[in-house]
This record gives C-alpha cells, sequence and structure tokens, in this order.
DNA sequence: TGCGGCTATTG
DNA sequence: CACAATAGCCGCAG
C-alpha cells in the first residue's frame, strides 16, 4: 500500500495507522530534500513543504528506530538540525555481519541474497534483461534480483514516490539482517546478543554524525599562540615557509661540521650522518636515540628537530586553518566502526592530538569538560568474554593488577607485563616466565586467547562477543606456521579483546548519548576509553553521575551475567590537559 | 601518481 | 616497538 501525505500530522497518522509505536522499524530514505517512509508493507511519500519537518514531528511523536541506508542519511538530518534517538544503519550492520569496511548497498544487497558480487549492474550499461516482460525501470529490484544500478548510485530517485520505494527496500534489507544476525546467537556461532550489538553500533553512527557536525571546542587564539611559538608565525607564502624549514634545519647542522648532502626528512641521510658521528643505529627511531643524547649533541638537536617538524607539518598553521572553523570548533571525520575489531577511528588529528596540543582544548564561556575514562578496560572485557572466574573476581578491584600479581607472585608491573602480553601475543622478554603463571592462574581467559591466535594462524575468520566477524585474510600456500601466520593469530588474538571492548564502550556511548535528554550537554569526543562531554558548569556534578550509572547499564546491556566489574575515572575540567 | 617504508602521535 | 589507528614526507616504480 502507498500513500502520499502532505504535512506531519498527516505523517504521523499514517505512520501509526500502520502499527508504528515507539522503537518500531521505520525504513527512510532521503534525497535531496524529498523524503519517504517505509513501514511494514506501507510506503509513504512525503510532498509538499518541508518535509524533513515531518521526520522531526515523527521523531517526536512516534519516536521509531529509524532504518537508513548510510550515516549520509543521519548526517543530513543532523545538518537540518534534527537528532534522532535510534537507527538500524544498514552499512553499519554489514560491516558487523561480513566483516572489513565495504557497505555500499549493492555489495550489502547481494551479501544478503546470496548473488555474485561479479555481476553487480553498473549504470549506464546495457540491461541484458531490458528486453523482458515485466522489467520495470520504476522498480529498484531488477527482475534478475539485483538491484538496479541508478537507484543505488541516487540518479534514478527524484520524487518521494521514489525515495518511499527506496525506503521499502532498505526495511526489507534490515528485515533480513535481523535474520543473519538472530541465526549467529542462536547457533552459538555468537557468545554474545548480536542484534542488539547492531542496534548499538548503528546508533553510534548517529553519534558519530553528530560529533562530525559539533566539532571539539578549542581555544582558536591560544592554539595560535601555542603552535607560533614552536615553529614560529604562520607563514605567507612558499618563501617563507623554506626559510622557516631552512631555519629550524640550521639548528641541528650547527652540530656537524660538514651538513653538505643531509637532508634531515630522509631516514637514510639521517642514519649515515649520525654514523659519521660514531652512532650506529639500525633506525632513527625517537626511542632508540633517546638514550644516546649524552653521546654527540647532534642526537638531542635531531629529537628537538622532529618535535617542531611534526608540529609544523602535522598539527601547525595549516592543521588549524584546515581543521579548526571560526567558531573555535576542531571537526572531522568520524567512523563508528573502522579498521580490524571495529574501533570509532576521527581523521584531523582528533585521535592523535600529541598532549601538549590538549592544551588548548577548552570549554566554552559557561561550560566545563567532564571527562571519564574506563579503566583497565581490556583485561576486564577479557574476564567478561571468557568467562575465567579468577579473573572475574580480579575484576572487583579498583586495580585489577592487584590481585593478579598476589596471585601470580610478582610485582604488580611484571602482572601488568604478563597480562599485556598474553593479549597483545608478546611471548618474548620480560613477559615469558610470568606468563607461564597466567596459564595456571587463568587458564579459561589463556584458552580464550590460545583458541582465538590458533584461529588466525589457521586463516580461519573469527567473531567477537557481540558478533563482529573478523576477517584474517587469505594464508598463503597453505602456511600455518611462519611469521605471517604468527601476525595472524597475535592479530586474531587481540582482535577479540580489543573488538569486545569496542563493543562495550559504543553501548557506554549510547547509554550516555541517549539519557542525556533535554540536558544543554553533548559528547564531544570519544577515545576507545575515553569520552569528553561539554556541558554547563552547572550540570557538571549531575553528568558526573549520570556518566557513571549509564557505564553499570550499558555493561548490563553488554553482558547481563558476566559478574565483571568496570570502572570510570571522571573528573570535571576547565582544559582537556587538567585531566590525566 | 600511487604505494611501501619510515617516523610520530594517540589509546 | 607486542595490538590498533591517522598522517606526513621520501624514494621508487610505472
Amino acid at each position: 500500500m502507498h500513500r502520499t501525505v502532505h504535512s506531519p500530522d498527516e505523517a504521523i497518522a499514517a505512520l501509526s495507522d500502520h502499527g508504528v509505536q515507539r522503537g518500531s522499524p521505520v525504513g527512510l530514505a532521503v534525497h535531496d530534500s524529498t523524503v519517504g517512509f517505509a513501514a511494514g508493507d506501507h510506503t509513504i511519500a512525503v510532498e509538499g513543504g518541508d518535509a524533513f519537518r515531518c521526520v522531526a514531528a515523527v521523531e517526536r511523536t512516534i519516536r521509531p528506530r529509524w532504518v537508513l541506508w548510510s550515516p549520509d542519511t543521519a548526517a543530513a538530518l543532523v545538518r537540518s538540525g534534527i537528532r534522532v534517538s535510534t537507527a538500524w544503519d544498514v552499512a553499519a550492520v554489514h560491516r558487523l555481519l561480513a566483516g572489513g569496511w565495504r557497505n555500499d548497498p549493492a555489495r550489502v544487497w547481494a551479501y544478503l541474497h546470496g548473488l555474485d558480487r561479479r555481476h553487480t549492474p553498473v549504470a549506464g550499461q546495457l540491461d541484458l534483461m531490458g528486453g523482458d516482460a515485466g522489467d520495470d525501470a520504476d522498480q529498484p529490484v531488477r527482475p534478475d534480483g539485483y538491484l538496479r544500478a541508478e537507484w543505488v548510485d541516487g540518479s534514478w530517485r527524484r520524487s518521494s514516490t521514489d525515495a518511499a520505494a527506496w525506503a521499502a527496500v532498505v526495511l526489507r534489507v534490515a528485515a533480513l539482517q535481523g535474520e543473519r544476525l538472530r541465526a549467529l546467537s542462536k547457533t552459538g556461532a555468537v557468545a554474545g546478543d548480536s542484534e542488539a550489538t547492531a542496534r548499538a553500533e548503528s546508533t553510534a553512527e548517529l553519534l558519530c554524525a553528530e560529533l562530525a557536525h559539533d566539532g571539539l571546542p578549542i581555544d582558536r587564539l591560544a592554539a595560535v599562540e601555542l603552535i607560533s611559538s614552536l615553529v614560529g608565525p604562520r607563514p605567507q607564502n612558499e618563501a617563507e615557509a623554506a626559510e622557516g624549514r631552512r631555519r629550524r634545519d640550521a639548528e641541528v647542522f650547527v652540530h656537524l661540521s660538514s651538513a653538505a648532502g643531509v637532508d634531515l626528512r630522509n631516514p637514510a641521510d639521517v642514519k649515515a650522518m649520525l654514523r659519521r658521528v660514531g652512532i650506529d643505529v639500525p633506525d632513527t627511531r625517537a626511542w632508540r636515540l633517546e638514550g644516546m643524547r649524552s653521546v654527540h649533541p647532534v642526537v638531542d638537536a635531531l629529537l628537538a628537530w622532529r618535535k617542531a617538524e611534526r608540529i609544523a607539518t602535522t598539527f601547525g598553521h595549516t592543521w588549524l586553518a584546515e581543521h579548526v572553523g571560526s567558531d573555535g570548533r576542531l571537526r572531522g571525520a568520524w567512523s563508528a566502526s573502522d579498521g580490524a575489531a571495529g574501533r570509532m577511528t576521527a581523521q584531523a588529528g582528533l585521535h592523535n592530538l600529541p598532549a601538549e596540543l590538549r592544551d588548548v582544548v577548552v570549554a566554552k564561556h559557561g561550560h566545563v569538560f567532564v571527562r571519564a575514562d574506563l579503566g583497565q578496560i581490556e583485561p576486564r572485557v577479557l574476564a567478561a568474554v571468557s568467562g575465567d572466574e579468577a579473573l572475574r573476581r580480579a575484576t572487583q578491584d579498583d586495580d585489577l593488577y592487584a590481585p593478579v600479581a598476589k596471585r601470580l607472585g610478582v610485582e604488580r608491573s611484571v602482572a601488568k607485563i604478563a597480562v599485556l602480553a598474553a593479549m597483545y601475543g608478546q611471548t618474548s622478554g620480560t613477559a615469558g616466565q610470568a606468563l607461564r603463571g597466567m596459564e595456571a592462574a587463568y587458564p579459561a581467559a589463556m584458552k580464550f586467547l590460545d583458541t582465538a591466535a590458533q584461529q588466525g594462524q589457521a586463516g580461519i575468520d573469527i567473531r567477537t562477543y557481540g558478533g563482529r566477524l573478523i576477517r584474517v585474510g587469505e594464508v598463503a600456500d597453505g602456511d600455518v606456521r611462519g611469521a605471517a601466520a604468527a601476525a595472524r593469530g597475535r592479530y586474531a588474538r587481540n582482535a577479540m579483546v580489543q573488538g569486545a571492548a569496542a563493543e562495550l564502550f559504543k553501548v557506554w556511548a549510547v547509554t550516555v548519548r541517549a539519557r542525556l535528554g533535554d540536558l544543554d550537554a553533548r559528547i564531544v569526543l570519544c577515545l576507545h576509553d575515553e569520552l569528553l562531554l561539554h556541558v554547563r558548569e552547572e550540570d557538571a556534578t549531575g553528568v558526573v553521575a549520570l556518566l557513571d550509572r549509564c557505564l553499570g547499564e550499558a555493561a548490563h546491556r553488554w553482558h547481563p551475567t558476566s559478574g565483571v566489574r568496570f570502572v570510570t575515572d571522571t573528573s570535571i575540567v576547565r582544559s582537556w590537559a587538567e585531566a590525566k
């Protein structure tokens, strides 16, 4: 059944007629300013006026779970000032189900229907089935079962009726994904609730759209001053930039009898230069040169040069101009589940800002930051996903490493190394002896890690607790023993912990997002185990308490029976640098 | 012009 | 320099 509505009230009435209530899936397709809905077997085209107002009204009165093709839709809504509570993002769910990062509609569709991707239609190509009776180009799905390329690339969709038809397709896709996820949990392929993971990951995409839009508050003037003090004022042209580089280089060259032919930006040159002053190193990384500062003054100068060069090239005036707006907000693109294990990633330096630059991350007038990080999240997550009883007991302590050290009969520092070595797959060095103690003390946790490593070595794909597929890649010539196999083993071993930790973190983040409600408070940074919120001063203590409550709620949603204790360290600060 | 190597930064 | 990420510059192949 298809209907056309002309106002928010009609849209709400139509959806209600079709039985849509809080949390019901509603397909949403947006193209430019046209909007279409799908619910059950019904499609609704929104005609006339501001179609986005209908989305806002439906969100306000019904609050469904919006089923989206991709975070682009969420970004379009946020740009229009609309923030929805919950979503099912089929692109994000596809990455969970199928692993990897590719998630375009054609691929998602082909995956769910068992279609050979090599035959995926291409826009503009002659359709071999084109002459067949019943092949109606107005339909998004072709008679041969593939999505029509013109619908995928958006060139076909122009009307709100088309948008509604496209919304119907995404709703169908979500239903198929739900079936796949339920099957995973039912057959035991996934220990956790993979559907719940899909919902949290989808909502994390909404959060990412908001993070990209809102940005991280920066004191722009302070940033200019700090950068200028490190690398000088912003060069106005290429000649000034070259002069700046020459000046910085000279600080190093002054320690050499001859600097001829030395390019400090070329590691091979630097290595040869160091050799000439009697320093022979396999590479010139800072940690290796650190102990050689006393051997020759050029080492000190070189390390200082590296620091300044890094600011000049990566976090200097250009970075500021490109990524910090005139409103004093650092903005970059966010991904809710990138990379191997599904961590959040961010561009524009949001995830690797040098510590010295945190001074300029400053709350706006009348606001403060509430910063919270999860303590020792990876070993605690390991305790949960492995079900290791002894390690679970250790999580009851504020400092997990204290009871581990006691049990192993070693110093705390050694215990920490042993636990990290187990999770990363390190076998050499200090860790060796303590690792054997781990086997005896925490057999279930060690078995869990070892199983993951073995599967990785054998080239078998694995799934995290929450259901994310970890693809370990092709195995060349049956290699299950060589260096590549060992690397796959470490990769798989760590992905099971890091990936599960990322899942818990995102449940926490979206729980906080939801519980903030109407408060004038925003999450402005997510950093693997850390949340930074920008809040009104008078709300700060309330938000501190809320973060802690949400961690309890999130831990329970993520793993209702783990019995593991998670801890958070929270502080109220004006500048990010004040924390930690 | 694209890619691997080296380097630096973060969790 | 164990696990993950982004990002810049260099040399080299095409």
